[in-house]
DNA sequence: CTCTTGTGCGGGAACGTTCCCGCATCAATA
DNA sequence: TATTGATGCGGGAACGTTCCCGCACAAGAG
């Protein structure tokens, strides 16, 4: 288990190390500063000082310890550098609920771009990213020396965030954690979204609006849908919600069938769900129906597809990339400061408005059909609202 | 810059180590094997032993040790730990070539797999993934004690590369690092994947197959390219190729757009480009084409939208999680072993045929149509060949 | 010429572990 | 009763760095 490394463990204790270069491997040991320093013939605090700028040096010393170094080839030992320092500028991202592989939450834009644009903020404030997981047991981080962790989408009570708060590692998450001591939380509005896209798909015209949405507990989703039902009930409509129970375009594309086939037809559809874009209007065309004439369309989504499909789909942005910078900003500022004191806060989502969520838009295939001077009344002929 | 840690740094020379609790962040120092060990009465060593599950202890002594250190919320320094073992077990992982931010090529499907699957194989295999800044220069990485490093399309001559070669640190990249010692390459067959997608669209029928390709240096794409250019001239055939300049599905489309509104235009198009699929078939669609029976599609693309399109695409796998597993087991095995000889493998692509390039296919829109009993005429009757 | 002040460099401790030994103690054997 | 061997535990070195301090020596002030 140790393999190799392990074996030459004591074979330094001499003054000159002794390197054998018989064996296979020929595991050349490698230069420390103890070896620059007898090489230029000074001691390593002469050395250290001279390789980091600091001390008080002779220039020519301070030369001739930077050009032995250079010669050998040093290059500091990381891990010894941070236990002098005590600390490794290094934060975990895990994902809390979703289990990963291709067909996975993980796969949609949204993560791809939450955990980029974290890598890059954290690594601007000089923190690099460790990848954990998803799921996994204390153990599997324990040996790495984490300044803080950061969980995405955590389940409720779970066990990852709980054992960061065990072992006392500041940590970055959504509104569950709230208030515990060296925790911080960056969320969505989810209501304030909600609340924006309904209004503005009322403001359309739109009297029967439906959601598809995952059926998963992660708190934006639970948060949105309650908002739904809570406007539905101040606009006295029945809240019509159609869930995915798996992750994937598949499945998305499924619910939204199925949404849309229900005997009273919704006359515009707000998906929650992350899908293609493109697709989820292929479906609403192989029913037949026209966006936006026969369906308005609001994907809550940040894939770029959706500005260019046939017609361009109105979606509201999550903002992973605000999210991911205060995420990182609150823990940054927590770990500088040592304090320990929770902080949060709230990013507000942004809605894009398209063609395909206005009453006024161009249907689907419209523009380059007309501009072609081809028929298109199979499209715009569909059974009215 | 050494901000607060420092500060107490030499505090714990006596025995008794003076924790002082005024000042406001209040740091605690963390609890240490030896104040395990003064608790419970034993010696650093006998309590190391005892939590380790190591040396020669009498079951009670052991016990004891353990319900100290849980009772003191004892967790052992994992950069003291990692000092003595000589290696941390955190790989680097960088993309070579591409900017970050949103709307680059990080964001394809191709890359989140890749990442994805690199992450958790590196994970099965006991090593963590460390997410490195695009074009980092070394002294990004220095601080960080990496055992080995993964490249994904590097540029040619790339600095991180050199980089890492320069400071030994074991590599796995693409075929560019090939020979170099401590290297490790994995690439794919970019010959055997584009004579098989060109193969397979004479088969069906095609005569002008056009090729639309990013304009990046990326060894697979300019690879990829000299094979179509070979097949071409083995055919007798001119090469039809259109580059997308930008990353991104609208550049990506917009080049579509060009290649297929040439004057003697295409009968097939193989996209290399990564472009959302439904958008490709948008693209056609808005100049009048139908896919299949006007023209065969087949996207170099890991989109599983592409399945679930209108009609479904076929696309050319470039098989990231096979790519990551094969550089990832190549390195583990080095690392291992301890061997500086240079591996390297070749992965297959994997071409799934769907209807999109299948000339008795199905139509786009067709399977839904024609259940729902609505004319086609519109799509079926194009321009023909 | 002595006292101070400043400069240039090195000795050695400390970061918190792990692990090689050595030293007791005790049972079993000669 | 002496000798061996096993068992149980602790001392201390080592991993490779950084940094506090002390010491020697030179220069300027009184």
């Amino acid at each position: 288990m140790d393999g190799g490394a392990g074996d030459w463990q004591h074979q330094r204790m001499t003054e000159t190390p002794p390197r054998r270069d018989h064996g296979v491997p020929a595991a050349v040991p490698r230069v420390r500063l103890v070896d620059v320093a007898r090489e230029a013939g000074l001691s390593k605090t002469t050395v250290s000082a001279a390789l980091n700028g600091t001390g008080r040096l002779s220039p020519a010393v301070r030369e001739r310890a930077r050009e032995v170094a250079r010669r050998l080839g040093y290059r500091p030992n990381p891990t010894a550098r941070l236990l002098r320092a005590g600390h490794a500028r290094l934060i975990g991202y895990a994902v809390g609920e979703y289990p990963t592989g291709p067909g996975s939450y993980m796969d949609s834009p949204y993560f791809t771009q939450l955990t980029s644009a974290i890598a890059t903020t954290a690594l601007r404030h000089g923190y690099a990213l460790v990848l954990l997981p998803t799921g996994s047991s204390p153990d599997e981080w324990a040996d790495l020396p984490l300044d803080a962790a950061i969980v995405a989408d955590p389940l409720a009570d779970d066990p990852l965030v709980e054992g960061f708060i065990a072992a006392r590692i500041p940590l970055s998450s959504d509104r569950s954690v709230e208030g515990r001591s060296g925790t911080h939380w960056v969320d969505v509005d989810a209501e304030a979204a909600v609340r924006e896209v309904l209004d503005h798909l009322r403001a359309q015209g739109a009297r029967r609006i439906a959601v598809v949405a995952p059926d998963t507990p992660t708190s934006f989703y639970t948060a949105a849908l309650d908002a739904y039902r809570r406007w539905c009930a101040e606009q006295g409509a029945t809240p019509l919600v159609t869930l995915s129970t798996r992750p994937g375009n598949g499945p998305a594309v499924e619910a939204v069938e199925r949404s849309l086939t229900t005997p009273d037809r919704p006359d515009a559809l707000f998906m929650l769900t992350e899908a293609n874009p493109p697709l989820v209007l292929d479906a609403a065309r192989r029913l037949g129906l026209s966006v936006p004439a026969d369906l308005l369309l609001v994907c809550a989504s940040e894939d770029t597809s959706a500005a260019h499909a046939d017609p361009p789909v109105t979606t509201l942005s999550l903002q992973p990339v605000s999210v991911a910078e205060k995420g990182v900003e609150l823990l940054v500022a927590a770990l500088e400061s040592g304090s320990l004191e929770p902080t949060g806060a709230l990013v507000r989502t942004r809605l894009e408005i398209r063609t395909s969520s206005e009453r006024g838009g161009e249907p689907a295939g419209g523009a380059a059909l007309r501009r072609r001077g081809r028929q298109e009344a199979e499209y715009t002929s569909a059974p009215p609202t």
